[in-house]
DNA sequence: CACCAGGCAAGTA
DNA sequence: TACTTGCATGGT
């Protein structure tokens, strides 16, 4: 059995020969990004781009516009993603944060080193580890590698990780035995998604997987 | 009709 | 500490 280093390694070639770079997590500016981070929780991203769309059209896609809008306008735009209510809420606590301790500029927000700069986000009511790395990684362009719902399920399926081990757990074995390289993390998890939606299924059976038999 | 979607926090034991 | 539950619409 090859360390672990390798197999990642091995891992990450499979998935890029196959599907190629990813060039992930469209949006125009970084703050998009982030806010993308949030809608998208636990929700498909064609309806978070909808709804982005949207924003833009009315001119709402502003730090200062959304934090302006009365939660509940908030919760109807954000109708078609679920969980309006709970996610016009935490997109509020975000923009406060985001408004006090950087002025709303992500500029400001990616000068902060990763180390304090994770604790902080995690602070905020409604983010979560995923959606910090999100931030982190996709729109601040640091590097904290992001674990989802469809690295877990790959990771598990194939061996890779151990019943149990948390978040935290997971994100170690990335960033323990790979460089700290901003474009292999995003390339890596936004292949890890391709391959999960694509024959990863939650219900098994992954005919024409480029990891069928792997691990 | 059943199940899934780039999660998170609060409550329970 | 480790489960469980509420949040909720839209796509397949």
């Amino acid at each position: 059995m090859a360390h672990l280093k390798d197999r990642l390694q091995d891992l990450y070639q499979r998935l890029f020969s196959f599907f190629g770079p990813q060039g992930w997590w469209p949006g125009d500016t970084p703050f998009e990004v982030a806010l993308g981070a949030i809608l998208t929780q636990n929700t498909n991203w064609l309806n978070v781009a909808r709804v982005m769309e949207d924003l833009k059209a009315k001119r709402l896609l502003d730090p200062a516009a959304l934090l302006n809008l009365p939660a509940h306008e908030l919760a109807k735009l954000f109708k078609p993603l679920g969980y309006y209510n709970l996610k016009a809420a935490r997109v509020k606590n975000f923009l406060a944060f985001f408004a006090q301790r950087f002025s709303s500029s992500m500029q400001a927000m990616s000068e902060e080193p990763l180390e304090k700069l994770r604790p902080a986000l995690l602070s905020v009511k409604g983010v979560g580890p995923e959606t910090a790395d999100s931030i982190l990684l996709y729109a601040l362009h640091l590097p904290s590698f992001v674990i989802d719902a469809y690295t877990f399920r790959v990771l598990h399926r194939h061996n890779l990780a151990m019943d149990g081990m948390s978040y935290e757990e997971l994100r170690s074995l990335f960033m323990d035995h790979l460089p700290p390289d901003v474009s292999l993390y995003q390339e890596f998890h936004a292949l890890f998604v391709k391959v999960g939606k694509e024959f990863c299924r939650p219900q098994p059976r992954c005919p024409g997987c480029p990891l069928e038999g792997w691990g």
